[in-house]
RNA sequence: GCCGCGUUCGUCUAGGGGUCUAGGACGCCGGCCUUUCACGCCGGUAACACGGGUUCAAAUCCCGUACGCGGUACCA
């Protein structure tokens, strides 16, 4: 089996591609298949110079590796369709001297101009078709002799897919079961554009058949371009592949989730941003694989092998899916939690370097023990923990309000003078001579406990208070605690 | 407008004629644990779009309506 990724290299790689790029993955590793990258840049005018570049690294981030295509070659180079322009042009012709498709020679504003005039109420927008193009200039329509005059010319024109009407074309879906049209609904497609290009839909069936592609498995915005290439299979007299269209991905308001539609709603759409904001490669693709599939048991949590081994075409569902940020965030918790304190600390150094802090393998094990159950992001580490590896610069003001009362400072400094003399400056110890304290003050524990988290952290939560001293180290400790007495002192 | 696809808790979903007083997960709300915050554990909240059929029996099959999404380019 072989089924192909075949995105467009016109900006970074979207989110809904990288699950287009999942499945197809899944699939083929599911059947021992291949699984092959092809380049659709085939519009000259849209083209983006590091698109390209993106999508390789975004499909190297998430894990996806391929088998063929740019940078790895195969036996069907090459794998840019920029390149392959040769071998389109012989199937046009193919299909031409087959008399399954016509030049048409109408320019834009003659085309706009039918649509205009052909307009009614119950027809907004007339196609290019087997009705309308009998009104116009085509080689359907000039004579022989005329057609020929002008390609020799060097007569801008096109290639048209011809359709004919009264007929209906029926495919299997692996996804939908069968789905059917009429070809009166069908347009003259172009297959060849005026630049010489071909069309999508030119290109891509001719590669899909070359590349022997046995599945292809896309987003469900072609379903209504299948049987426009269900005919040119035919025509060409091919042996269409077997197809499955994926349920879209619908942004949390509906509707599609295009660029500007997640901006809105804070989602991150290239998958260049995921990366940035620091999810967790295993837990997107956790995410997206569950976005339209599941297992059918109650189990959530998959790595690519695991998900290789449970994937089939057949679970995948037929309705839209609307992203979930938080369903997201909770996969990135589980995939923090799971991994060791090593990997966990190889994931936030570069968010600390970041941070410009610098810390050695020893602390940085202890805090990231501390830490790692509160965590959404690796990143967290290095910015919510930062008074792991900096003092306080700030005290929250509603935790002072609630935690640092009248004695606070006393009982505070009273702590630290205890401390100071303290001979082990293990959690035991600390806490010890904490309720011993509070003991003698006559207070409860939490009367001073509060107080010294806000002192040492700056905020009212974080992990236990005493395993959180012992990392701090004593001269941290003492050093925090005495300059809180000093700037929060006694409030009135 | 037309064509196509879809419709189970707010969201992702299980289910495919009786086992459904509809299960799980995220979220949310309570509780336990903990003198913090999390984790964890326990509990709760919440859904078969609507209307007709078929059947002894429908969330499940059929038809229609509504709604959503996609397509309707010399973009993919």
């Amino acid at each position: 089996m072989r089924v192909r990724f075949a995105p467009s290299p016109t900006g970074l790689l979207h989110i809904g591609g990288l699950r287009t790029a999942l499945y197809n993955y899944l699939f083929a590793r599911k059947h021992g298949g291949r699984f092959v990258l092809r380049i659709e840049d085939t519009d000259r005018s849209r083209f983006v110079e590091e698109a390209e570049a993106d999508i390789l690294e975004s499909l190297a981030w998430a894990g996806l590796d391929y088998d063929e295509g740019p940078g790895k070659g195969g036996p069907h180079a090459p794998y840019h369709q920029s390149e392959r322009k040769e071998v389109y042009d012989r199937y046009a012709r193919a299909l031409l001297e087959a008399g399954r498709a016509y030049y048409a020679f109408d320019t834009p504003e003659e085309i706009e101009r039918m649509r205009k005039e052909r307009a009614t109420p119950e027809n907004p927008s007339p196609k290019y078709d087997a009705v309308t193009r009998v009104h116009m200039t085509n080689s359907l329509t000039l004579p022989a002799e005329e057609v020929r005059r002008r390609l020799a010319g060097g007569e801008p024109h096109v290639v048209r897919l011809k359709v004919d009407p009264g007929e209906t074309v029926t495919f299997h879906d692996l996804i939908r079961g069968e789905v059917t049209f009429a070809t009166g609904e069908i347009d003259d497609q172009v297959l060849v554009k005026s630049d010489g290009m071909p069309t999508y839909h030119l290109a891509n069936v001719v590669d899909d058949h070359l590349m022997r592609i046995t599945h292809v498995i896309r987003g469900e915005e072609w379903l209504p371009s299948t049987p426009k290439h269900v005919l040119m299979y035919r025509a060409l007299g091919w042996e269409p592949p077997e197809m499955a269209h994926l349920p879209l991905i619908l942004s949390p308001a509906g509707g599609k989730l295009s660029k500007r539609n997640a901006d809105k709603m804070g989602i991150p759409v290239s998958v260049r941003q995921y990366r940035e904001e620091g999810y967790e490669p295993e837990a997107l693709i956790n995410f997206l694989a569950f976005l339209g599939w599941n297992p059918g048991d109650e189990r959530e949590i998959f790595r690519l092998p695991e998900l290789v081994e449970a994937f089939s075409i057949e679970r995948v569902g037929s309705s839209g899916v609307q992203f979930n940020l938080d369903k997201l965030r909770w996969y990135n918790e589980q995939y923090l939690r799971m991994m060791t304190p090593d990997e966990l600390i190889v994931k936030v150094r570069p968010y600390l370097e970041k941070e410009g802090i610098t810390t050695d393998e020893a602390y940085l094990r202890r805090v990231v023990g501390l830490m790692r159950e509160r965590i959404s992001f690796a990143k967290d580490l290095a910015t919510a923990a930062r008074y792991f590896f900096e003092d306080p610069t700030t005290y929250d003001p509603k935790g002072v309000k609630k935690r640092w009362k009248a004695d606070a400072a006393d009982l505070v400094a009273a702590y630290a003078d205890r401390l100071e003399a303290l001979e082990r400056f293990d959690e035991a110890s600390v806490e010890a001579a904490l309720r011993a304290l509070a003991e003698e003050k006559g207070v409860g524990a939490g009367r001073i406990i509060h107080p010294v988290r806000l002192a040492l952290s700056g905020v009212t939560f974080g992990p236990s208070l005493f395993a959180m001293m012992e990392t701090l180290g004593k001269e941290t400790c003492l050093r925090r605690l005495r300059r809180a007495v000093e700037v929060l002192g006694k409030p009135e």
